[in-house]
DNA sequence: TTCGTAATTGCAGACGATTGCACTTAATAG
DNA sequence: CTATTAAGTGCAATCGTCTGCAATTACGAA
């Protein structure tokens, strides 16, 4: 292996007879220095191409001014666009990011949050894993008191800043918008039912069937482990309903195209025969065809003001209170969804 | 701000009245250490919930087993992939990784680096934003000898590893297929021309022609700036040559993707009236209609065989003179291209 | 000339973990 | 009962940077 050395304060130190300590406070800019010392300094760390070990510093002061953030699945767009809102905002204001996924596991994610807390991280971002479902790792952190913030996959209980969407607005928004559209036979495609979102936009649905008047029925409730797998056998279990449904909401939209998918493999006409709804706005929703109407959730948004108010409490600008920002969902409404 | 504090060795020893190179000695179970102090020593550490501070260490060994790695953007579902493959093996071999996105431009490019190398990452994997076009920061690494690889959009002079598709034999591939097809007046839509990849997948297109008596003719090729609006325009400016081309490859799905909505817009069939194709199989490309005929490479593999090789580099494992590892790709025929 | 004071710079200890070496015991051999 | 040796611990230095305090020097004032 190569050595990559660094060069060293020490070394600038013994190249001009000087002390290591004047070094220092010559790359500081400390007022207490000779000018032609401080300069003379400058001007060799600059030739000898020196560059600062952060590790040791933040030793020193005991911040790495780095942040950890964790992730269900970093191939998922939306997951993507917060990381990168994330990025943003943490480079801007000095902090660097490392980021893990848990790939929807609950042993993954406890031995992530493992690893940023032995890194020294000093804050975390965490989007929790689909079957996370108790909670202890989390009220650790909280105990020994560990800066975090959860966002979009959140748990309510915790008393820590949380970012989610408005999930049961959004919900309600595109059932309404069906409901409009002359559907009243509407289908909700659930995930997992201990997931925060699923639970979250069944109420956005069941709000506004009532708001119409539209008997809940239970039967009209479908769910789906979310795998291809299991997406299809609900498409199909759907079609063989009696009377058949003319609207199906699915939680997510990968789970609509899926089932948009098996549908156009049958013949079955959208939205002539039955109108079609995801959630999410993945770019794919755009080109399917016919085009998927969704919910548009700002990821990128999500994610600047998750790290924004996690890096306000650590700079101290915000109190430690926990905090809850909603962001609003819009709906895109496109042709999957326009029968009459 | 909360004060996060973790449990250190020293207070551990002050707890049990030994020294703290005992405390250090008896978590590394160190065989001459007496083993009831020993047992004593582990049960306090985890009764106190004591988690190394891996800086520390870090700083001590002079190796921060951790990696830089820098992607364009990583809201893009190849580099996504990578990125997850680099995870999945870096955290099996006991690395972390810290990620940074160039957005697409040098200067952010080189900040990157800058910022990963005073965090002491250990090596680094870079692919190579699409307005790095001089490479003074990448033979700067060289010549301070910091480990890293190149994957995907690299630079092919620096005597460094690297990890690439068969670029040219993908888009062999797919334009042999467009002429077995029948096609003839094919064009490439190529993004900007000094772009690795760019001129990769020319070669392939040009030797396909060859190979099938077809005369090159330069008119066919077309530059993208790879913008939404560039896209539709080289679409448009498509339709507009006469004799009109009966195919179109482009460089990446989401030109192929913009052309296709543009052309479906104007009552454009395809691939009745212009056979279409891409490069990458984004997920998107599966499900437009008609679906992509596309080259699918494998992102998550390449992520995985980039961060290898590295691992074995600076693990000694494999040694410092740069290999090249070619990555083939798979050729996915769908309806986009299937006319006769 | 002598003293006070300001301007510069160096020393040493700290951050947390590790490790070669020296030291203290106690046990064993002679 | 003393000398030898092994077992078990502690000391101190190290990684690179930072900073309170002490030390040095020089300068002007009395």
């Amino acid at each position: 292996m190569k050595k990559g050395h660094q060069v060293t304060m020490k070394e600038i130190a013994k190249k001009l007879g000087v002390s290591v300590s004047t070094i220092s406070r010559a790359l500081k800019d400390s007022p207490e220095l000779h000018p032609e010392t401080k300069r003379k300094i400058v001007e060799a760390a600059k030739e000898m191409n020196y560059h600062p070990n952060l590790l040791a510093q933040s030793l020193r002061i005991s911040r790495s001014k780095t942040l950890g953030v964790i992730v269900p699945e970093i191939t998922s767009h939306f997951f993507a666009s917060c990381i990168s809102g994330i990025q943003d905002i943490a480079n801007t204001r000095g902090y660097n990011v490392m980021i893990c996924q848990s790939n929807e596991s609950l042993e993954q994610e406890k031995a992530n949050i493992q690893t940023l807390v032995s890194s020294q991280v000093d804050g975390l971002l965490i989007s929790l894993s689909r079957e996370t479902n108790q909670y202890d790792h989390l009220y650790d952190l909280y105990e020994r008191e560990i800066n975090f913030v959860l966002f979009d996959r959140v748990q309510e209980d915790i008393p820590v800043s949380k970012v989610t969407f408005n999930d049961m607005g959004g919900a309600y928004q595109v059932v309404k918008h069906l409901l409009e559209n002359g559907s009243r036979r509407i289908v909700y495609v659930s995930g997992p039912e201990d997931l925060y979102i699923s639970k979250k936009r069944k109420e956005g649905y069941l709000q506004a069937l009532e708001e119409f008047g539209v008997n809940r029925d239970n039967s009209l409730i479908k769910i789906t482990d979310l795998t291809e797998a299991g997406n299809i056998k609900v498409a199909q279990e759907i079609l063989n309903m009696r009377p058949r449904p003319d609207a199906v909401f699915c939680m997510i939209d990968p789970v609509a195209v899926d089932v948009m998918t098996e549908w156009k493999s049958q013949g079955v006409k959208i939205p002539e025969d039955i109108a079609l709804a995801g959630f999410t706005n993945n770019p794919t929703s755009a080109v399917v065809e016919p085009p998927l109407t969704t919910v548009a959730q700002p990821g990128y948004e999500m994610g600047k003001l998750a790290v924004g108010h996690l890096l306000d409490q650590l700079d101290g600008i915000a109190s430690d209170d926990p905090i809850s920002i909603v962001l609003e969902t819009t709906l895109v409404p496109r042709k999957s969804s326009q029968h009459f």
